[in-house]
RNA sequence: CCCGCCUUAGCUCAAUUGGCAGAGCGUUGGACUGUAGAUCCAAAUGUUGCUGGUUCAAGUCCGGCAGGCGGGACCA
């Protein structure tokens, strides 16, 4: 395969790539490092693994794959303690197996490298630097989308920002992927790397879901999620009520799960529907949209739908932690 | 270090001179829709930050502690 339709694949399902052209050059490399960073959470659910497919396709197109389980980056987040963040870092680190990455993909605790080792002090270095560099505001500002809301917000979330700034030469990457929340952070780092003199990663954005209440984002702690290791019935419940106003394309969760678990897979989607509402009918992504846009399609016989190929998607990944991860 | 204010349901906040701890939102369950939502009906939820005291009776008054917010002082 060529750059050019290396591109192109990369391309597909996401939002922005800052910078292409800069891309195109890390492509020349044999194996570019791609990285993503992941609070430990809870649950790794459908947006965690929106990212996760992506990395993914990459590692099929020769990237080396990192991935950061952000310990401390949680515990400034106001996570929790330490010791309960590293059990669901290792937790989150079978699930992230459970989805099919391969073998070589290395998985780093954040805070082996942060504070503990070597390279440490160098670290620690370019965090006090970035943060001479880096206004109040800024960082504040690049956290809008990341931070747990807090009355009092805490000094850490400014050094939030500035951890995953130095995170990325410190892990040597060519590409940092990652949700449209994680935007401006991301912007930031680009500007402050260069003045700090350090190598400046290509930034990959992936779109995020909306929350199955029709919330703005799928998220862990507002419980409006689908886990990747949901149980059957849980799944086609959870679908059952999901929030999918009739005719509504737009910021519909459902619709966005075909779109990002279904289409890249498939060509068409079986929706399965009653003689009487019409019979059964295999569409393509378009033919989707359309027909619901003008309300030919029902909600329901969509749900059933997409529940069915939710629950063909992660079985191997509910297997998978069935028999790798015995939770205490 | 000193002074003042704040802390009540998951969230936002009520509660009269001390007199059975409440509402809205959210949650859950039903009704209505061939889904969900919206709407209607119903229900559940509390160590009133912790602690000691006064009182027949304390969310309410007094003392101590913790956390938070604001100010002052120190530096000078």
């Amino acid at each position: 395969m060529n750059i050019d339709e290396k591109l192109e694949k990369i391309q597909e399902g996401t939002l922005e790539i800052v910078d292409i052209e800069e891309l195109k050059a890390k492509l020349e490399k044999e194996h570019p490092v791609a990285y993503t960073g992941y609070e430990p959470s809870g649950k790794v659910h459908l947006g965690h693994a929106i990212t996760i497919m992506k990395l993914k396709q990459l590692q099929s197109l020769g990237f080396k794959i990192k991935i950061l389980l952000a310990d401390y980056h949680a515990f400034l987040n106001g996570k929790g303690q330490l010791d309960e963040i590293e059990k669901t870092a290792e937790y989150n680190k079978k699930c992230f197996q459970a989805l099919g990455l391969s073998e070589d993909t290395e998985y780093i605790l954040g805070s082996e490298f942060q504070i503990k080792g070597r390279y440490s002090l160098e670290y620690t270095n370019n965090v006090y630097k970035l943060a001479t560099l880096t206004t109040l505001k800024r960082a504040r500002r690049s956290m809008d989308q990341v931070s747990r809301h807090d009355d009092n917000p805490k000094v850490a979330s400014v050094i939030y920002p500035l951890m995953q700034t130095a995170d990325m030469p410190a892990l040597g990457v060519d590409v940092a992927l990652g949700g449209m929340e994680q935007r401006k952070i991301h912007m930031l780092a680009r500007e402050s790397l260069e003045k700090i003199g350090e190598e400046v990663p290509v930034c990959i954005h992936t779109p995020l879901l909306h929350g199955l209440d029709g919330d703005d984002k799928m998220s862990s702690s507002k419980g409006n999620f689908i886990a990747i290791d949901d149980e059957e019935d849980v799944i086609k419940d959870k679908i059952k009520k999901s929030y999918c106003p009739k005719g509504e394309v737009e910021g519909n969760p459902i619709i966005e799960i075909a779109e990002h678990f279904v289409y890249p897979y498939h060509e068409t989607l079986l929706i399965e529907r009653p003689e009487k509402f019409g019979g059964n009918l295999e569409l393509s992504k378009d033919e989707l949209c359309t027909m619901f846009d003008n309300e030919e399609l029902h909600p329901m016989d969509l749900k059933n739908a997409i529940a069915k190929y939710l629950i063909e998607f992660f079985r191997p990944a509910r297997e998978f932690m069935a028999e790798n991860y015995k939770d205490e």
